[in-house]
DNA sequence: CGAGACGTTGAAGGTCTTCAAAAGCGGTGG
DNA sequence: CCACCGCTTTTGAAGACCTTCAACGTCTCG
């Protein structure tokens, strides 16, 4: 297994207008000649699964957008342990301006794509486009929203309460538009041992808790790590307290 | 009780020159031409315990430091519960650049005294000092690394090692140079189901768990809510992975 | 002092972890 | 093709940990 990364020279990406990137990423702020300074400086970067992608402390190799696959941000403890403290999805942004350091260690939970350019001439690319310093702002702004949200998927009590709440997380980022009362598609990408990392549980519990869900009808299994979730609200009421899951009469 | 704030114009306020926030906070971004801006414009905010300072979705009322007390930044779940994401200490910035609402709950937990200014007016000021523009950022990026610092005390998997964390938290926070092998002070300013909120633990596990650290010697009691630190390292050690707290051979 | 909020402690029960075993799935090579 | 191997997942049983319900101290302030 390849555990280093690749770079290779724009080819394989696609172009910048129709890059998801474009949306709901950085490069919503830049103009349409930015683009095309960023479509001549992009390169692809694959990351295979468990690959390192930056270390905490050391200098981040570049700026990028995640294109497929999921990262994770954690820190590690004074000993040994490790702690998730963020996920990384497709469309969301690598590095920040003006900080060169990384201050997690961020590592590819599944074969990762990344839209990269490098770090130096991305900073002074930055100078010169205001609409995408605005937009850094923004994003950080965001990542901070985006990092409490995921205080209170972790913050649930029970195990239960804490996986119904990251199905839902995966949920709402890999469908656009869930529509209420309609079925949608949820892919965790992830072993159960990756899961329970994240939720500071043990693959048993998670194995078990996901069996349960199966059970109630809340979840139906499609491959081991790609279930349907028939009705979303129900799910949501199921991250919360749930206690009448049990109808109370 | 009281329940709502009192604004009152300066009066009882420190300096700016001598104000924490010079040097911790946004003001540090400030030159001292703009720091006469901010004396003329600042007023004083105190809210009791248990106010609200600022509700999620409305509009921020003020962008303004804290200098006593401790507020919590809360999301209310769908349905009654509430979970706290994060804490605010004396010497951090309530308000962010260009964002007019709350994200967040954000409620006293003990009296509170913030040093405001209104927030239009400071948009403006902002735009006319790059010092400090450049600083709310790196302001926004420091509050996204301590809403993961905050994500490391709530994963952690036992009662001890949270409440540990949390210690540990308060410690680094109130004690400007905590030397090594050398004892100092933590005041939790929080009563027990305060505590047990934020750590999405009962009150009653909280108070075992606490009497358990003060019995090992991890901490020494001064009031109930106020406790010495003999060995920081040590507390530490037992909010990551401490079975070795029964010592092995 | 008396009331009310805060804190401690005990016992029973539920949830999660730990240790252990076995089954399912995906590859490789004979 | 099939046997084999490693990795993932499921399932079981015992025990640790946390919560719940309940009673009792303790502190503070009118």
């Amino acid at each position: 297994m390849r555990t280093t990364s690749r770079h290779s020279r724009t080819r394989g990406l696609p172009a910048c207008t129709r890059c998801l990137a474009r949306v709901q990423g950085v490069c919503a702020g830049a103009g349409r000649n930015d683009l095309g300074w960023l479509e001549r400086n992009k390169s692809h970067a694959l990351f295979d699964k468990g690959a390192t992608i930056a270390r905490s402390g050391s200098e981040w190799p570049f700026a990028g957008t995640v294109l497929s696959g999921l990262a994770s941000l954690s820190r590690t403890q004074d000993r040994g342990t490790r702690q998730v403290v963020g996920l990384v999805h497709p469309g969301d942004f690598l590095g920040h301006p003006g900080r060169t350091t990384a201050r997690f260690d961020v590592e590819a939970l599944t074969r990762v794509e990344i839209c990269a350019v490098p770090i130096q001439p991305f900073e002074r690319f930055l100078q010169g486009v205001p609409g995408m310093q605005h937009r850094m702002v923004e994003m950080t702004l965001d990542e901070l929203d985006i990092a409490r949200a995921w205080l209170g998927i972790l913050s649930r009590r029970t195990a239960r309460m804490k996986l119904a709440s990251l199905l839902v997380h995966f949920a709402l980022r890999q469908n656009t538009s869930p529509l209420p009362g309609q079925g949608c598609r949820v892919d965790m990408m992830l072993t159960r041992e990756q899961i329970a990392d994240l939720l500071s549980l043990t693959f048993e519990t998670v194995s078990r808790q996901l069996t349960l869900l199966v059970n109630e009808g809340l979840l139906q299994p499609v491959t081991r790590r790609v279930f349907l979730v028939p009705d979303l609200q129900a799910l949501m009421r199921a991250s919360g307290d749930d206690d009448d899951g049990g109808l109370k009469p």
